[in-house]
DNA sequence: GTGAGTGCAAACGCTTTGCACACAC
DNA sequence: GTGTGTGCAAAGCGTTTGCACTCAC
């Protein structure tokens, strides 16, 4: 019962973030979304989303999850990084901006955000006349992580 | 009499390098090395390189320019970017470490270096025990370029 | 009920690859 | 001559789109 409740709760929260953002609470979103929020601090591909709602026994497109990716991102809710050429990667947007260490070896993502890099970037901006209206900055690593195959 | 010479040894010098860089001296490598050594500070796509190639008169494929391409970026002589998802960018490699300011409006791209980020990023990765390998930092702007459509 | 959302399959843009022919050394 | 390089067409991959059906409101 309590686990129950408990998703009812989840459930309506959820709903109520995609009313916000302005878009229809259907299944495929709320299963999207909540995928993501499970897995905070995760980044995903359209494919990782895609097989991983498979495995779930969740009866998605892989065209909607595209179109609902790219809905999150507009919305605000996601951001996209390109940590790879031709691919996009997601990640829930809550935690404000930030830079990522990406490993070159596993793919390992990890943040960073350091405030004198930004004051930095926008002064360097100014001083060539212009305004940053965004921007990426990828550091490629090799991490030291368990699972990397390349662990010194 | 003039322009053939300079032309000869330009050519010689150019099958030099390209020599150097290990590669053997054929007439599609001479022609878009040459590209990119005319039109220096210039960032080109496969396709860009392809259909400045044919305008040229010069009978190239696409399949090999995409070739030559990955050859000259491993043998160090280009540099590639990922200015946009989905495509790569190739420019001459010579100039040292530096990044990019990009025009979200017309695609100009401007170069800078700033010694104070450079070692500010691999300070951060030190203090998460990483070695930066690569980096790639890209500001996204609204340039002030005459030939830009959404010129302020 | 009505318009927005969805699944499927086909199309897309950039890039790579298989193959027969051509050329550098 | 030999093996690498080339052009062409076909295939590959991530992503988008057209269409008929379905669902949220």
């Amino acid at each position: 019962m309590t686990n129950r409740m408990d998703f009812t709760m989840r459930d309506a929260q959820i709903n109520q973030e995609l009313k916000s953002a302005g878009l229809k609470a259907t299944a495929p979103r709320r299963k999207i979304l909540e995928l993501f929020q499970v897995n905070a601090e995760s980044h995903w591909s359209a494919e990782d989303v895609y097989k991983s709602l498979l495995e779930s026994g969740d009866d998605i497109g892989l065209a909607t999850v595209y179109r609902v990716l790219t809905q999150f991102e507009q919305a605000g809710l996601l951001s996209r990084h390109h940590f790879e050429a031709g691919k996009s990667t997601f990640e829930l947007s809550g935690g404000g901006h930030h830079d990522h260490f990406v490993c070159l070896n596993c793919g390992h993502v990890e943040e960073f955000f350091d405030q004198e890099i930004e004051d930095r970037q926008n002064m360097l901006a100014a001083q060539h006349g212009f305004k940053v209206k965004a921007h990426a900055l990828y550091l490629y690593v090799e991490c030291t992580r368990e699972a990397c195959p390349n662990r010194k």
